[in-house]
DNA sequence: AAATCATTTAAAGTAAACTTTAAGGGAAAG
DNA sequence: CTTTCCCTTAAAGTTTACTTTAAATGATTT
């Protein structure tokens, strides 16, 4: 069991972050000590690792915030989750298809700069 | 030569957000009417396409400010806006490495979900 | 015992990138 | 002519995701 201060050392995730996501109900069933601080478990642990995931893909909090109440109801919902598991990866793959194209047009640009800065190096050879 | 209007329905781009775009210096040279209404050519199309380009990379307004301001200084400064792409570029082919690495941890979950399902599906034929 | 440290809460503040509003002007359509 | 439409500006508002502040509490160190 880790406090906020080793998660936060463990993450890399400031502690307000790990409040506010807490309380936003992003993270389900982390515990307290007897004097009401938090005490993290492994499934909190990966809780947090999958919650840092989904927003570094680009969820918003309130869709992973509809995920974990999901999660909440049970067994039920297993193939709601997933179906919004599966939307999202097509998502991510959208947004990896969108990065590459427009990577394209950044390679187009620097291929001008090469043909730009040969040209210039000739003018001052002739000079 | 086209509108506010028509590059809006040529683009997709918000009318209030070209302005805004050219207030903030990231287009350079866009001429207005005689009546002080704006007027886009191919020039500013292809301005308009590239600073969409950096945006949905994730490049800042601020940055983009700066690369603009250094073409507006002229050919001395083709060496430092091609740093500016090479820079960008690896940045790009970095956000696209984490996407790749945290689409692998989604795929991860799918498939507890498939042997979920699998398992939830045995159990209702037991009964 | 006093000081220091990590924690707690609620609430206010911040940053970035737009978006909306308000007030007005000119040109074209009915 | 007057209504409609598209445009103009400056300024205020919005959204999202934190981050910072303030005030308090309890445990540990000196």
């Amino acid at each position: 069991m880790w406090t906020i201060g080793e998660v936060t050392e463990l993450t890399g995730i400031a502690a307000p972050t790990l409040r506010y996501y807490e309380k936003e109900g992003l993270l389900p069933h982390v515990k307290r000590n007897e004097n009401g601080k938090r005490l993290y478990d492994e499934e909190d642990l990966s809780w947090i690792h999958f919650v840092t995931a989904l927003r570094a893909t680009g969820m918003p909090i309130a869709q992973i915030q509809k995920y974990v109440n999901l999660y909440k109801e049970g067994d039920s919902t297993i193939s709601e989750r997933k179906r919004m598991m599966l939307l999202h990866k097509k998502e991510i793959e959208n947004s990896i298809r969108e990065l590459y194209f427009n990577l394209d047009k950044i390679n187009y640009k620097l291929a001008l700069y090469d043909v730009l800065e040969s040209q210039l190096e000739k003018t001052s050879i002739k000079i």
